[in-house]
RNA sequence: GGGAGCUUAGCUCAGCUGGUUCAGAGCAUCUGCCUUACAAGCAGAGGGUCACUGGUUCGAACCCAGUAGCUCCCA
């Protein structure tokens, strides 16, 4: 049989991800065993696979597979969230393209193209999971508007206003008025943008009208003078002198000529424009608390779609970037523009529409916020759910003290709709249907003529669903006490991004302990985000991502998860580059080709074992269990990319580069010796072993050699194998082999230097007597190709010289050598331990230091000191034999 | 404006409660090799005043203070 040189993984990734699903591997149903639990953060139905996903979803799916391989039960929960206005946008757009109007539609009509939509399209992002190699439970899928998940969150919402924590109130909220939507603080963006700071002067008058004697104006500055028409006052700082005098004096809005009070606060800012601030309440935050605090007039001169409302007065129906331009040719040749500055501000704008928000006072739903997040704070605090990397729990305290009503009504319709029913004149109540509301209405209004309430036509935000995502995926709500729920919650890990942590987290956090009386996760892994070269984040508009996808079928799903987790610490942003997928590739490469090595053998059953590959099998032994205990540590503190590396290194160079290369046979006239039994069987289970160390990151590969390398029975699958346990550790083995190591590199350093070639054989002489540790010649003689090695030997004619720990090493050349250069070596040798004896001796002689250091530390010194003082001696001997030999000749 | 954090090799990062002359890894670079698993490879080498300044200490990449630059969060 031809095993390729390369691997090539487009013909074995699908192969095997369709096996597993045959074979039902990635199920998961509530045993006896102690089950391991993760939900994925449910991608957005309008989503494809970017790279974010792409990381996000490869830790999660190690997590599950080393866990699924410790024997527990793993159930990774797949789905979708509906992502009420990045669907509906979707949707309408569409619609628009085949000539239909949303708002000619029904709501009813409306939810139907969204609903074939979204069954077309929504499940596409779950596809491309799978070609990752993401071994989620398939058949546990959820969908965030499905029925029984939509129930939930109606229920939560009827639960939560009869608890008093759901309110309705007028707030200013953040409107989009391309989406027709409110959208909450998180979802606004602010963007330092350069803009014009417009200075407008407003004629003064008296209370009574009358004008002002001689100084007639004041002049404000804005950079947004088309709200000028909802102007209701003026203030400036009452310590402002430039605008004392004006106290009980009245300034007059230019066009509508409405007559507004000059108010003082010290919120204003003196330095900034003229320190005269026009207020606008219906459309500026800070405006509105102004207006609150000073009991303004609300005037509403923009309508929801972004145009002047009846209320300006003027320009009516104009998009309110128009009218600021208009305005200001028209305040121009009014004669109330002064000036225009160039300034940069910051201003916001939609994540999900790019529009920019307007502030705008409206009736929404609000959920109280204090009381219900204490226990999700103390939860953090104490530690009870782990933030890894744990830098985040500042920032998670400092949210959660400092939080805010929640304002969860959205002006969508692809979304829950709000419970809540309404008669004729605004009376409400919360209900779950049209009947029960009824009930209650009577019961609550005593109005038994009323027959029909409207329902609210609001949706709740996506935030309010995706909140029990823990809980609804068991139905947890429908059905409190089921085996799933009671099983598989609290869930462990969660992977998410940071930048979530507050509104999707946090709040599920608040939902488990309100709705299970217990957290809903044990730890949140926090990713970094992925950013290309330039450091910006990768994003479909930039148009700065490779496409996943692309990735995956040109270099494989395990070199791209490869090369996702080599460089992405919990927390710490990605710098991606394809020279990381370019290493995974290598690396895949470097398995499949210790798998030929291996395979390639031919075995002789009557060769007994060689004493240098009895050697290699004991030291390998060890030094596997050594790095597994530290894989297994590095594990539990959620440092994957270190996991990674390690496992790397313990392939590619204890493996590959010792461990093969010492029990490789020997060729005789171009022909490989056939290997012992005893070897090539324990070459299979080391490999083996490895395959499984590798496999939670290198899904596919794994599972092809793991068959490859052996006859296995259909369901004896890498997948399902039992993670090693780590066995005992040689020390002594390990610290003489990296000894002998050690004396490897300096022979071949030696070749290197002097151009001898590796078929050339050389000897190795030492001048330490036989009582040293002999058992690593045989492995030195056979990597360096050595023809002798002898011991107690004196320095020969002619010999290059190097020392390992405090032994001397020779070996002789037939080549002549630089002496002088050999002086140089030894005596910039001799500064070195000269500087670094002294230091430990200054260290020694110090009192303080004798006094306080650890005595584990001091005798350590001490060894340091005795060490150095005999490398010191053999130095300056050879150095002095040397020169003696160049004043001979 | 308020808060949190970061700065170690060309790049991305380790460096746990101060203690091997402590400065480390991978990649990249350089040199030599088509050696019969792998050139997607093998062997070897070079590379850093641990941002800066001061302090504490017998001893500081690590603790403290200040300075500079960067990032994130909140307003």
């Amino acid at each position: 049989m031809e095993i390729p040189k390369t691997y090539n993984p487009a013909t074995v990734e699908d192969k095997w991800y369709q096996y597993w699903l045959d074979k039902k591997f990635f199920k998961s149903v509530p045993d006896e065993r102690e089950p391991y639990t993760i939900v994925i953060p449910p991608p957005n139905v309008t989503g494809v696979l970017h790279m974010g996903h792409m990381l996000n979803n490869t830790i999660q799916d190690v997590l599950i597979r080393r866990a699924r391989m410790q024997g527990k039960n793993a159930c990774w929960v797949p789905g979708t969230d509906h992502a009420s206005i990045a669907t509906e946008a979707k949707v309408v757009n569409l619609l628009k393209e085949k000539g239909i109007k949303k708002t000619d539609l029904t709501r009813e009509e409306f939810l139907k193209y969204a609903f074939e939509w979204k069954e077309k399209y929504g499940g596409i992002i779950l596809e491309q999971l799978k070609k990752l190699g993401a071994s989620c439970d398939w058949d546990r899928t959820r969908f965030t508007m499905e029925d029984s998940l939509s129930e939930a969150v109606i229920d939560v919402f009827i639960d939560l206003y009869n608890k008093g924590q759901i309110y309705r109130g007028v707030r200013m909220v953040n409107w989009d008025p391309a989406g027709m939507t409110a959208v909450s603080d998180e979802e606004v963006i602010y963007k330092e943008t350069n803009a014009k700071l417009f200075h407008v002067r407003y004629k003064l008058v008296n209370e009574d009208g009358t004008n002002l004697g001689n100084e007639s104006y004041i002049t404000i500055a804005t950079t947004r003078p088309e709200t000028i028409l909802g102007d209701t006052a003026v203030c400036v700082h009452p310590d402002d002198d430039r605008y004392k005098h004006l106290k009980g004096k009245f300034a007059i809005i230019p066009f509508v000529n409405r007559k507004v009070p000059i108010i003082f606060d010290d919120y204003i800012t003196m330095e900034f424009g003229t320190g005269a601030l026009k207020v606008t309440p219906a459309h500026d935050i800070n405006d509105y608390q102004l207006g609150v605090k000073h009991q303004l007039e609300v005037i509403d001169t923009i309508s929801a779609n972004g145009s002047m409302s009846e209320a300006a007065g003027f320009y009516i129906g104009e998009d309110r970037f128009t009218v600021r331009k208009k305005i200001v040719k028209d305040l121009e040749e009014a004669g109330h523009l002064v000036k225009v500055e160039d300034i940069k501000n910051k201003v916001g704008y939609s994540e999900r529409t790019d529009a920019v928000i307007e502030p705008k006072l409206s009736m929404q739903w609000f959920l109280k916020m204090d009381k219900i997040a204490k226990p999700a704070l103390d939860a953090v605090l104490n530690n009870e759910v782990k933030l890894i990397p744990d830098k985040f729990v500042n920032t998670y305290k400092h949210w959660m003290e400092n939080v805010y009503d929640w304002c969860i009504s959205r002006q969508l319709w692809w979304g829950q709709r709000i419970p809540a029913w309404y008669d004729q004149k605004g009376n409400f109540v919360v209900a779950k249907t049209h009947e029960e509301a009824l009930i209650k209405y009577r019961a609550t209004y005593t109005d038994t003529t009323v027959n029909t309430l409207s329902q609210d036509e609001d949706v709740v935000d996506t935030w309010f669903s995706s909140w029990l995502w823990p809980i609804s995926v068991f139905d947890g709500f429908k059905d409190p006490n089921n085996a799933d729920i009671n099983y598989y919650y609290p869930t462990n890990d969660l992977v998410t991004a940071p930048e979530i942590l507050f509104f999707w987290v946090a709040r599920m956090i608040i939902a488990g302990y309100e709705y299970r009386g217990e957290k809903p996760f044990s730890n949140v892994y926090l990713t970094g985000i992925v950013r290309d070269k330039l450091g910006r984040k990768m994003s479909k508009s930039l148009g700065n991502s490779p496409d996943p996808l692309d990735l995956i079928a040109e270099n494989g799903a395990d070199a791209v998860r490869m090369g996702m987790l080599l460089t992405s610490p919990a927390g710490n942003d990605l710098p991606f580059d394809v020279s990381l997928i370019e290493q995974g590739r290598n690396f895949n490469n470097k398995i499949w080709n210790a798998f030929r090595l291996i395979k390639g053998f031919e075995v002789d059953s009557h060769k007994s074992q060689p004493a240098n590959s009895q050697l290699a099998c004991e030291w390998f032994e060890s030094r596997f269990n050594q790095q597994l205990l530290l894989i297994n540590d590095l594990y539990s503190k959620y440092r994957m990319s270190e996991v990674l590396m390690t496992t790397y290194k313990l392939v590619w160079d204890d493996f590959c580069a010792w461990y093969l290369e010492m029990i490789k046979p020997d060729f005789v006239e171009g022909k490989a010796m056939p290997i012992d039994a005893a070897t090539y069987a324990k070459s299979i289970t080391y490999f083996g072993n490895l395959l499984k160390l590798l496999h939670p990151f290198m899904p596919f590969i794994t599972e092809e050699l793991w068959h490859l390398i052996e006859d296995r029975k259909e369901t004896d699958c890498l997948i399902v194998s039992k993670w090693p346990e780590p066995e005992k550790i040689n020390h002594e083995l390990l610290s003489g082999f990296t000894h002998a190591a050690d004396i490897i590199q300096q022979i071949r350093n030696i070749r290197n230097q002097k151009g001898i070639s590796p078929k050339e054989t050389l000897q190795l002489l030492s001048r330490a007597a036989e009582s040293r540790n002999t058992s690593f010649d045989s492995m030195i003689l056979k990597l360096v190709n050595l023809s002798h090695i002898q011991h107690g030997a004196d320095k020969p004619a002619g010999a290059i010289n190097f020392i390992v720990g405090t032994t001397e090493y020779f070996v002789p050349l037939t080549q002549s050598i630089d002496v002088k250069a050999e002086i140089a070596k030894y005596e910039a040798e001799i500064v070195y331990l000269n500087g670094f004896l002294e230091s430990v001796n200054k260290k020694l002689g110090n009192e303080k230091f004798v006094a306080n250091a650890k005595p584990e530390i001091i005798a350590n010194e001490r060894k340091k000191a005795e060490d150095a003082q005999a490398k010191l001696l053999i130095v300056k001997e050879q150095l002095a034999s040397l020169a003696s030999g160049v004043a001979q000749s």
